[in-house]
DNA sequence: CATGAATGAGTATTCATTCAT
DNA sequence: TATGAATGAATACTCATTCAT
């Protein structure tokens, strides 16, 4: 899984939204983007910086992305392809119906899945997660091209082991909410504190922990 | 608890940093910088326009905040103290220690409190959220005067409640970890899908199933 | 002579230019004034700074001063009244054309003179020589009451002292004009390399050399 | 010697500090500025009427000069090579040490370079006057690498010529400065008046009675 | 395809001046 | 008389975008 993932931000700079090949150039510029739109932010950044980092001339950004915006979107578009990915692809040649055994199995995928999806493409995301309030375009994508089939896709899986009990009693949604919540919060503490040189983050065991939090707020057995 | 709370725009409306009384003007200066700022982001919000919209002049804005940041620090730096407001003055009377029966009478405690506030407060708790990645001095306020006293509360909370098994055995930031997780996570998504007219949101049923979750996770008994 | 002169500042101070009496505030205004003034030029100063420096309200300053170039003109019309002070109130009584014996005696009482008001006032006269070139109306002011008044005085005293020999066969405007520049600059550098510590400048012999100099490229005997 | 003269300020149009040639429109810029800064003095002076008279947009003129003062020292710095050009030159090739045959060849010299210098660059020098007093670095680099150089220069060439009488008994110094104080005297009284329709001012007589002050009180010759 | 000079609308901020209290 | 809040025009400077080369 994360073999083709590990590529894509290169994928990226590859070929553009048209599939058209990247010139090197461009593939600077959008580098130095999501550098500068990651530090101050989409709209604190200046198209010259982005040209002067990448080595161009403050021309050369216009005539690959008509507006500063398109250079975002550039950015951000294929962000949220890839977010879904993984899901898309399964979910394409069937295979996953069957592919984990328990909910468990599950949970330690999207876990991984996350992590590290997180650590490549960091900066993408934390200009994902800063515009997505302004810009109701890409919110209406983001909701149905994303958010909806990653819903869908989950909501099918965890219908599968919603077999009895605990679990066959909550509403898949909610199932999802609580499992996404407890791997977010693990994520989100882990990026912020388990970096931290000084930090008490014992990461095997907090993983560990939030796994079995889980399993067992779900009625599951380990 | 939320009775105080309610009013407190309105004082931060009524006095600003050094007590002083605001004057009528210096209060829409600052509503209109809350609502221009909320809508499209510090750096994207003009002087301009937050003077027009608060019916000022433009150089009014000056007169009362040095700078356009000073502005967004009059309007963050309340809602940093609003935010352990609850915390700090429990811990005041030291009440609090023998305050809740149960964890599940904590982890109600919190929704309850955090709902009120971000109902209150969403277009600033926004625009808190937008900034702190760019703003390193608001990231260490907040580190220092809010989250390191919250834990450290709630860290005495959660203790109190370790009297054996499964909680017994996680780390105390675990538990406060995988709890606000969860609420968080409530919150967040009743914050997006819970206002909506279509919404298949039953409020009631949600909140129940995820307190019962937690203390399911934390091998608690309700 | 300098006795009058060492209080003048008071007297500018004491009262505006209708004679009416200054209040303290006003008094303090004026002050601040020169200083801002002298130290950052008319045009680079702003009247909050002089309000500032004065402790007085922004308002207190136009209460006494229409505009900012009013107040400019506050300090410097009297300073030119005061600068041909000496000339003419000697002349007033006539005593003068009978007070010098030589023209050495004039040309000492000229480095005095000068060099005691520029002492006293050299803030405002710094004000005055940096403004000068950008107000006609300050230009014709001073052409007309100063310098036309004291080289006329000026000229009758040096027609008094041309008895012969080169000096009478030079115009007086030219005798003028090559003492004053020899005092001029003798002070113009005691005012700079004068002041300084490592400075080896012997003020005493410099100004026994200048006089000297002009008595002999006038051809008088000292 | 004024032939080289002549043509500096074209060439400060022809190309910028850096040796880079200058566009058309950056000339128009500087040539603007020359005039606004003198008619109006640097603080007084907008960046808007600058591009304004030089017909091109106001941002263009931050495309060349980072600053306002940016600009304003690419004007004067120029001018302050230029003053100490003839100097340096002459020094250079050590042909000077011969070259004049009395001190009052020196003179003559003096007012005449002076004086073309002073007609081909009335408003630079006016800018570089009235400015040198607010800028702390303008003066150090006057001081420095114009002022120190020319009278050391002259300090020699004066030492050449003391070789008795009461040139000798005079410091160097001494000598220079009432040399250049006539001069000057001389310059800046024909600058005013000479200038004048109705002036009685015979340029020629003027000069000569100049030189030959300075000569006799220094006790030499003509 | 790439450049970078040029633009003009826009930015935060300052300022002299006014006026109700 | 003195205040200081309020103004709005002006300020230096930035920026996304265009276009001739």
């Amino acid at each position: 899984m994360s073999d083709t993932m590990e590529q894509w931000i290169e994928e990226l700079l590859r070929s553009d939204a048209d599939g058209a090949k990247m010139t090197e150039k461009q593939a600077r510029i959008v580098q130095s983007a999501i550098e500068v739109f990651a530090e101050k932010g989409y709209a604190a950044s200046s198209t010259s910086e982005i040209a002067q980092r990448a080595g161009v001339a403050e021309g050369t950004i216009f005539r690959h992305y008509k507006t500063k915006k398109a250079l975002l979107l550039a950015i951000v578009a294929p962000a949220m392809t890839k977010l879904l990915a993984p899901f898309v692809l399964r979910g394409f040649n069937n295979v996953l119906d069957s592919e984990y055994d328990s909910y468990e199995q599950v949970l330690r995928a999207m876990i991984e899945n996350r992590i590290e999806f997180l650590r490549k493409n960091r900066s993408i995301l934390k200009i994902l997660l800063q515009e997505i309030p302004f810009h109701p375009d890409m919110q209406a994508r983001l909701q149905r091209d994303v958010i909806a089939v990653v819903l869908e896709r989950l909501r099918r899986i965890v219908a599968k082991f919603q077999t009895g009990g605990v679990m066959k009693e909550l509403p898949s949604a909610t199932v999802i909410r609580l499992s996404l919540s407890a791997i977010m919060g693990y994520i989100a503490t882990r990026t912020v504190y388990g970096e931290r040189e000084d930090a008490e983050w014992d990461d095997e065991r907090e993983r560990e922990d939030t796994i079995a939090f889980v399993m067992r707020g779900l009625g599951l057995r380990q």
